[in-house]
DNA sequence: GGTTTAATGTTATAATATTGCATTAACCGA
DNA sequence: TCGGTTAATGCAATATTATAACATTAAACC
């Protein structure tokens, strides 16, 4: 990521629709829930739970544990904010809570980026391939990995 | 499963598919792969690779260890013999080496099966999405989880 | 204000996976 | 078939990810 976006906006606009929707649903986004959402939405690249809690350890003086990061994710990925990308036990900010909440992702091996892919297609295929075999969905997670535009760009 | 199939008949199927494959490219399906390949053909349901380590430890009298439960994971990943479902860190037979590789599943979340769809819609849904954004696919995996046909018709 | 519920703190531990190095077995050319 | 080379396994330790259980604090609500 990082060309041709400001990711500022995308931070701005992540946190207003979590504020938005949390109180919508009378769900509170308390300051621990918030900072862990910044720090994911910190980048497009999926982050781990360790890492959130590094991070989150070194901007409170206080040394935070496992539970508490782990605490405020569940949150999230209840509230619909984020997505846990289960490949690389990472999770990282959700485009559009609300919409279908699909989880179906493009994930670079180069430089990491998890892209969220907003298209219909895959989710009908994937809906008409469970009708056959009367197989009821619940959730579904689409992980592609591979090389994005960008750093197929590259030599490598 | 268990209903109107003769699970040997997979298991066998599996077996000979293996070594086939593996005499074909000159890999080598050794007694601990064999048998690791054998313990999670035991059923359709996915196998964690503790679990792995407890049955094969049990079958021979000495104790395995975790490395050589997950190197022979990594080579039967490698031969595409099985699959890795990342969302419950546990391990399944893949019913076609070869076949595109896909492993796109229906996990049902009461009996555990994990049912691979050879159905070629999601793939191509998912090449499609891929192309429009210029992504270059190494490998997809889709995990659906809900429930299945013959778990849906037991009252719960 | 006092009660209830939700959220967080804290310690310990479970579950999954890998690293590094020693040893043994298989393969292969002379 | 010997000896050298590579592949596979044994083994001990440890890294990484995630949860359980219970105490404490804060918020919500009447």
């Amino acid at each position: 990521m990082s060309l041709n976006h400001n990711h500022q906006r995308c931070i701005d606009d992540a946190m207003a629709m979590a504020r938005h929707r949390c109180s919508e649903r009378g769900a509170r986004l308390t300051p621990i829930r918030a900072d862990i959402l910044k720090l994911i939405w910190a980048s497009h690249q999926p982050v781990g739970a360790y890492d959130l809690l590094e991070s989150l350890s070194a901007r409170s003086e206080r040394r935070s544990t496992p539970p508490t990061v782990y605490r405020a994710l569940d949150f999230l990925l209840e509230q619909g904010l984020i997505h846990r990308i289960a490949s690389l036990n990472a999770f990282v900010g959700c485009n559009d809570p609300g919409h279908g909440h699909s989880g179906h992702f493009l994930i670079c091996k180069d430089c990491n980026n998890a892209t969220e892919l907003l298209a219909d297609g895959i989710g009908t295929a994937i809906q008409s391939a469970a009708r056959q075999q009367d197989f009821t969905i619940d959730s579904q997670s689409v992980e592609i990995v591979g090389r994005c535009k960008h750093c197929a760009g590259q030599n490598d």
